[in-house]
DNA sequence: AATACCTGCTATAGTTACTATAGGTGCAAG
DNA sequence: CTTGCACCTATAGTAACTATAGCAGGTATT
């Protein structure tokens, strides 16, 4: 059933939803292993790569940088990790993802604020201007 | 009252809170203009510049990029602006803060959720990692 | 057979919005 | 007289890609 095919970069990249210049920049910068190559110098990937590929994008998409996701993948890697700390990573990450919450809430409201002050007729006095820009 | 006295770009750093190189560079890509020099070749800024400057530094606290940031600018140079045009920017801008909140609420409710089925002991099984890499 | 198209390759430069560094000038105080 | 300070220019580095130039080899069409 598990058949061990290889995927070219095109078919990883559709696998994966990720773009091809990225697989390629991620295994430049060491996060995915250097694959193996056709005889004609095509990259050749398993399901293997697919999976940490995955794994990377998900935890970009939950916001965690580059070096954050290395982390994480090293210590997978080394399978050296405990869960307690993964869960520290986990909940440090979501507490600084509350704050920007709340920065951009408070920015929103602000914007908000600034919009209702505003008559919106066609003149050329904005109230929004005027409270950010004194001319 | 209204002493027309220049600032040197330290002190419209203070003044402002932005950094003297972030000044520089903002001098170089054309967001402020090229200040009077005194005799020794050092920059000098006035009240004017000081409040394009804190000006621009409030879009960018209010997440306008800094083309954002240029074309509002622009629309005060030119004088040509309608309150309805600077209030429409100003509303899709919100709704674009409004998504990038919806979707790091999401986030965070992903990342508790995964915290919460780990089990916190110090074992080498974590529902974390599982649940985002299937070793 | 020649052409165009597709997928892949490498190497390099560009993007945003800064930030940092190297190496220099000129003045003022100890 | 030398140390420190504020300033100068020019250049490189940062994150995380994204795009471009220029090439190779296989397939499909004319």
């Amino acid at each position: 059933m598990l058949r061990s095919e290889s995927y070219t970069i095109g078919k990883l990249s559709k696998l994966s939803g990720c773009v091809i210049q990225t697989i390629r920049y991620y295994e430049q910068i060491d996060l995915l292993p250097k694959p193996d190559r056709s005889p004609r110098g095509h990259r050749l990937y398993d399901e293997k790569t697919l999976k940490r590929l995955k794994f990377i994008l998900r935890l970009r998409h939950l916001g965690f940088s580059l070096e954050e996701t290395r982390k994480l993948l090293d210590l997978v890697d080394g399978g050296k990790y405990t869960c307690r700390e993964i869960r520290k990573k986990t909940l440090v990450h979501a507490e600084g993802i509350s704050l920007k919450i709340t920065d951009l809430q408070k920015i929103k409201a602000e914007l908000l604020h600034m919009a209702e002050k505003c008559n919106d007729d066609t003149g050329l006095d904005c109230s929004i201007l005027d409270s950010l820009y004194q001319r």
